[in-house]
DNA sequence: TTGCTGGGTCTGTCAATAAGACCTAGCCTG
DNA sequence: CAGGCTAGGTCTTATTGACAGACCCAGCAA
């Protein structure tokens, strides 16, 4: 019984395209700072705990690839500096940061419970992204999903 | 103007402790794979491209974080191999790999389209990850959600 | 002119990845 | 019962990336 996946190529497969970018160690905690208004280097060196190298590397890739933006600042009594701000692409990465939280705070959180709860701020309820179909049906498990080829599937030469 | 985030320890943030877990470049090309019913060490690595070293590490490192799980099996005619299946902590994963694909397929697809869809099983409807709060609102932006510090939050020493 | 500060670079060490050859348990066939 | 086949791995070497810590540097203020 061969799975059917084995027929399509995965050569242009946009998971593995996401994950170059995004697929390290230190992506999306970066992320998760900018996401909670941290913005300066210094700052996010002393709250991630990542080696300036790296943090610098990251940055670079981040603008690079389009999900940040280099923004200078001028404060009180500074010489003008920089700092990172999310585009919209960047922006649009939110979803997947909840749903790592969600991941995270179910299976790797302390007794306590999670460090970070987002809410809504209008009426301050728990944001979440629950798996659902396009004719509106909730999806409970994800044995309910079945995975089929898109418009750009390629057979396998 | 110090962003209020400062305030706040992330030692034990769950994001951070979720990324050492599925933070690099293949453990979510390796997920897909099994989501998508390949179980076996050389469909795997043929379909990924992975080395074989790393394709064995991180097959170790599911394993031993609780993802995924051994399971021998023994087709006519050979001897008894394993192959490798997906546990009810790897499924709750499905969730970020719905987010990683539907922004891959926003930024990073062929112009054809995505390659993969995903739909429900029963009603064939595409399926997505949609943020909303629990008390029903839908979250058009990001910048609707507000952080803040959930039952496990720490001061900062 | 000296010092402070944010955002870096330089250097050296060690771990992870990549590519490719090699190994191995058991089943089958000659 | 020798030899080949196969899935699921090791072994080796070269290259890249992570990490730690020292150092740099522009410009504002005292």
């Amino acid at each position: 019984m061969e799975p059917p996946a084995l027929l399509w190529s995965v050569d242009n497969c946009t998971i593995a395209r996401a994950m170059a970018i995004i697929g390290d160690k230190w992506t999306f905690v970066v992320l998760r700072d900018v996401f909670q208004g941290i913005h300066r280097f210094d700052q996010m060196r002393v709250r991630t705990g990542i080696p300036r190298q790296v943090l610098t590397n990251r940055l670079d890739r981040l603008v690079a690839e389009g999900l940040l933006r280099r923004e200078p600042y001028r404060e009180e009594g500074s010489r003008t500096r920089t700092e990172y701000r999310l585009t919209d692409k960047g922006l649009d990465l939110y979803p997947v940061l909840v749903a790592i939280l969600a991941w995270g705070d179910r299976y790797l959180a302390d007794p306590e419970g999670s460090p970070i709860e987002l809410v809504h701020r209008d009426c301050g309820a728990p944001v979440h992204a629950p798996l659902n179909c396009t004719a509106g049906h909730e999806v409970k498990s994800p044995r309910e999903i079945a995975p089929r080829p898109g418009p750009g599937a390629r057979r396998r030469v």
